[in-house]
Parts: C-alpha cells; structure tokens; sequence
DNA sequence: TATGCTATATGCATACTGCATATAGGTGCA
DNA sequence: TGCACCTATATGCAGTATGCATATAGCATA
C-alpha cells in the first residue's frame, strides 16, 4: 500500500481490511508497531500531517531501502505460498488414497 | 503425517524437511513442544516404544478428535491461501500499473 | 457542552521461536 | 573395555510478536 501512495496508521488498516474474510483484520496497536519498527529499520520514514480535518496523522512513505525490503519480502511469500501448495497435494493425494482403501 | 501413521518427534521432524527448502526445517525443541500442546489438548496420544534399536521412541498417533481438527485446520489453511492470492494478484496488478506508467 | 469519531500510542499477560544445553540409551570400532 | 558418535527426548532462556485493554487528544456535530 505504501509503494501506491504515502499513508498512515489508521487508513492502512482500512486496506488491509480487504484483504481479510468477512471484516475482521489486523489489530490497530500491532499496524502502529509494524509502522514503528519499519521506520527503524530505515524501511519507511514519516512526517507529520497536521493540515487536514481530523487529529493530526503520521503519514509514511516508502524508503528505497523499504522497496527493496518489499521485493525481498514478495519472494519469501511465494517460497511460502510453494511451502502451502507442496503441504496441500501432499494432503490431498493421501486423503484420495485413504478414501479409496476405506471404500474397498 | 500422523493422519498416515504413527510416530515420533525426531521422525517427524525428518519428514518435515522435505516440504522446506534446501534441507532447512522446524527446530526440533519446537517440534517436540508442539506435540506436547496437542497432546495436552486431545488431538494426539502418544505410547513409549522401547523395542526398536536406540534410546526409547514417544510414538504419537492421531486421536479422532485430532482428526477433525486437521481438517479445520487445512481448511483454515486454504483460506489463507486464498488471503495470499488476493494480496499477490492486488500487487502484480499495481506493479504493472507501476511500470507502464514510468514507461510512459 | 457533551458525545462520538479519528488517530496515535503504551502496558501487560501470554505465546512462540531459535539457540544452547542436559540427559540417556544404543552402536561401532580400536 | 573404553570412547566417540548417533538417536531421541526434554528444558531453560532471551528475544520477539500478539491481542486486549486502556490512555490521550483533536475535531465534528447535535
């Protein structure tokens, strides 16, 4: 969300619910510590946005070093998301075969 | 694999490797903490199987409740699979977006 | 002026992880 | 026999992540 556009804690939140089945996401106190420990780690950085209506905003944006950290972090998903697919044929495969001996 | 036979920690543990990449796994403390939950929990029961050759064997075996908790697992599972998809489809299409627009 | 929404932040108890370490039986070999 | 090594289970500890509760405060609107 933060390679679309810079935002902050509150409306990240707000997307990522999106993602989620049936409304329920990630809790806000963890978003504002992901956001923290990013910014240490030079991922993100922040600035204030005190101009628009409401109580003033920490808007984050992007480092290049946080691009990087996201392609980095993509890759590592699909190795898991392979991880998941290997576990699930395996599963399947033994399921159809376990059904087969109990029908003979 | 339990679902398939019995077994025990130090076996499980080498079938496990088998879904990560290039040889790295579970730590075996964690391996053996795990099993200790679901036992503690019901999804597991174990017996000491001192015949074989080397030190005594904890073998766990899956109980019927065990059963129907790895299938509300793997559908929990397959409904994270599903989270993973969106996310990686949502970001493939903004890179695209992303790159035609600094073609352009 | 009082209620509620937006927004950020911290405290606390609980839980999981990796790494190190303890223990102990068995096996092979000099 | 003695010793090194492998199998097997288990615990301690420090670091880290999580959910829930709570604090604080600005702004909107009735």
């Amino acid at each position: 969300m933060l390679h679309c556009k810079e935002s902050h804690g509150y409306e990240l939140r707000d997307g990522l619910s999106g993602f989620w089945p049936s409304g329920d996401s990630f809790d806000l106190s963890t978003v504002y510590r992901v956001l923290r420990r990013l910014e240490q780690e030079g991922y993100i950085s922040s600035r204030w946005e005190t101009g628009s209506s409401g109580p003033a905003r920490r808007l984050y944006s992007l480092t290049p070093a946080g691009d990087s950290y996201l392609a980095w972090w993509v890759n590592d998903l699909e190795e898991m998301e392979k991880l998941v697919s290997r576990f699930m044929e395996a599963y399947r495969n033994h399921m159809s075969k376990h059904a087969e001996e109990s029908e003979s």
